[in-house]
RNA sequence: GUGGGUGUAGCUCAGCUGGUCAGAGUGCCGGGUUGUGGCCCCGGAGGUCGAGGGUUCGAACCCCUUCACUCACCCCA
């Protein structure tokens, strides 16, 4: 028979790493909290024009990427590839303009893009997402940013880098992308082939090629920040003048391209060395039109995604075990094992977490597993104890023992487990 | 979609130029202590050597096909 597995690209997360990311989700909340944000989930699945008309038409993405699939009245439904379309979704749909100027939101889950999966890329994979509406302000993108880099340091991340650019808006970036186009068609012998098919799709994407020769021609290309308006200039300008003042360190790098088609203005991006060739570990920027776009009110927004496998791929390894058990209730014989299960759903109703193995095996077995579930106290119950009416109680430490009337034992585990 | 690498026990891997090559460590189960864990010692279970075909007297090993995983490109978190 066939071997039965998880869809490529697509990982279980175990229990031994589970508790890793109960933590980095943890830490998210209670920071971007702190920050005024408030938590929204939605669904993760979309009409599938939601996600063509934000992230665009034309973009690998929407191509090429999304799991689409025809639902059973025929409407066609697609997986999230990214969050940010179905925030705003909400955010329009249920009017938070219309309540409050300024909507600071988070959520976070899996996205899909059926993608070719490689180190730190995968076709499910998990995002912390955060957006802002309402708030055209420069602070508003330094705060996003200190946010974002406050809470990768308190994750436990050592070394990050933050790179920041603007992306002009709609009225200087067509000039740019026109010098751009206008400049690698002077040079198109040197380019490699898919830069050459870039010139007429998305011309900015040369800027990142990793191919040398066409690194060295986009060296002598335009930047960005020669052709900002007065706009996105001054705008620009002051949220570096803001990082520097929050002490926050930052290069610019005129040549980061961000893959969607919606950002405008700002765009940043943090980056880790210790990730292989996809690197980025957060990304995100500005979409002053976008929420109109969808049919919302003309609102700002700015906000950053999070890839959280990256994320914990650049954590620290965590050599600890989570896992402690209470008591362990080892019991001898089958009447030590019915009142011995008896007990231990007494014990875990008392608010102990409380074990026990229930094949009726040897003490020395039951201890072994006492030992593995790491349990501070083991319970042995045997015949000799119930004919007393106690149980005998075993510091798995210290193997101090003592004996333990069974009435009312598990306020007196309870106290003891306090006094550790 | 394109290219490289790798598939041997639950896990990590060894296995030379085809001829005791089906192994080690770890984990699991049991015993040494007939009611006491971690260390130590002993024993046991567990693998159609990814799958299919071919070459050969003989294939984990060579050839072909295929699948999976992985890394990289494309692109992105």
């Amino acid at each position: 028979m066939e071997k039965i597995t998880a869809v490529k690209g697509m990982k279980d997360i175990l229990p031994a790493d589970a508790p890793v990311w109960r933590e980095v989700e943890l830490s998210a909340r209670r920071i971007f909290e702190r920050f005024g944000f408030c938590e929204i989930r939605v669904p993760i699945m979309e009409k599938t024009s939601l996600f063509q008309r934000s992230i665009g038409e034309t973009t690998d993405i929407v191509e090429k990427e999304m799991y689409t699939f025809c639902d059973r009245d025929d409407e066609l439904l697609t997986l999230r590839p990214e969050a940010t379309a179905s925030v705003i979704r909400a955010y329009i749909e249920h009017n938070f303009a219309g309540v409050e100027p300024v909507t600071k939101l988070f959520t976070i889950g899996p996205m899909f893009r059926r993608e070719r999966p490689q180190k730190g890329r995968f076709r499910q994979f998990h995002q912390i997402d955060v957006e802002v509406f309402g708030d055209d302000s420069p602070a508003s993108d330094a705060e996003v940013i200190f946010m974002l880099t406050h809470f990768l340091k308190e994750a436990g991340l050592a070394e990050l880098s933050l790179e920041i650019n603007s992306l002009g808006c709609r009225t200087c970036r067509p000039d740019f992308s026109r010098a751009v186009v206008d400049y690698l068609k002077g040079s198109e012998q040197a380019l490699c082939p898919d830069c050459l098919r870039r010139i007429g799709t998305n011309p900015l994407r040369v800027f990142d090629c990793k191919v040398e020769t066409c690194a060295s021609v986009i060296d002598g290309a335009p930047r960005i920040t020669d052709y900002l308006c007065p706009d996105c200039e001054q705008h620009f300008s002051s949220v570096q003048a803001l990082l520097s003042d929050l002490q926050l360190e930052f290069t610019l790098n005129p040549k980061m391209v961000r893959g969607l088609d919606y950002y405008t203005k700002t765009a940043f991006e943090v980056k880790s060395g210790a990730l292989g060739a996809q690197n980025s570990l957060a990304g995100g920027g500005r979409y002053d039109g976008l929420v109109r776009f969808l049919g919302g009110p003309d609102v700002p927004g700015i906000g950053f995604g999070i890839g959280m496998e990256r994320l914990i791929a650049c954590l620290p390894p965590r050599a600890d075990s989570f896992f402690r058990t209470d008591i362990f209730v080892a019991a001898l014989g089958a009447r030590a094992q019915q009142q011995g299960f008896r007990l231990a759903n007494e014990l875990r109703a008392a608010g102990l977490s409380a074990a026990m193995d229930y094949a009726d095996k040897s003490l020395k077995s039951q201890m072994k597993r006492a030992d593995k579930l790491n349990s501070a106290y083991t319970l042995i119950l045997g015949d000799k104890e119930i004919e007393e009416n106690r149980a005998e109680l075993r510091n798995m430490n210290t193997k101090e023992q003592k004996s333990l009337p069974l009435e009312g034992i598990a306020q007196a585990l309870k106290n003891i487990l306090k006094e550790r």
